[in-house]
DNA sequence: GGGTTGACCAATG
DNA sequence: TCATTGGCCAACC
């Protein structure tokens, strides 16, 4: 197969994993790396910022439940829709509450 | 072929 | 709790 087929297959795994998070739950950039089963939490970023338009992306956080400071304001408005578990001791910055939260995607479809 | 850049991570102070 | 440091993987000059 080509490059450009195998990158299109790629974001496409990638998309899937991020389609199947619940909303309420929540999943990091490393543990969909893991689910793809290849590439790393920077290639899902990557993936994300280009073709995540289409997905529920604000459902993907670090890995330690902080956000892309540009998506604050957008995710939040999500996570009191959705009802999302936020732990914001100082309300300074705000993460989710990963151990209520996490969502790991299946490995395999 | 080599350097730079990301919607990242884990360890350290 | 926050900032720094080194490592990570692939895309893009």
């Amino acid at each position: 197969v080509s490059r450009a087929d195998d990158h299109e297959r790629y974001v496409e795994a990638v998309l899937r994993r991020v389609e199947q998070i619940p909303p309420g739950r929540v999943s990091t950039y490393s543990a969909i790396a893991a689910a793809v089963g290849r590439g790393g939490p920077r290639q899902v970023g990557l993936v994300l910022a280009g073709y995540g338009a289409a997905v529920p992306w604000w459902r993907v956080v670090r890995a330690d439940g902080s956000l892309p400071p540009a998506h604050r304001p957008e995710a939040l408005a999500r996570y009191a829709e959705e009802e999302t578990p936020l732990v914001d001791p100082s309300a300074n910055a705000v993460r989710v509450l990963m151990a209520a939260a996490l969502w790991t995607p299946a490995s395999v479809d």
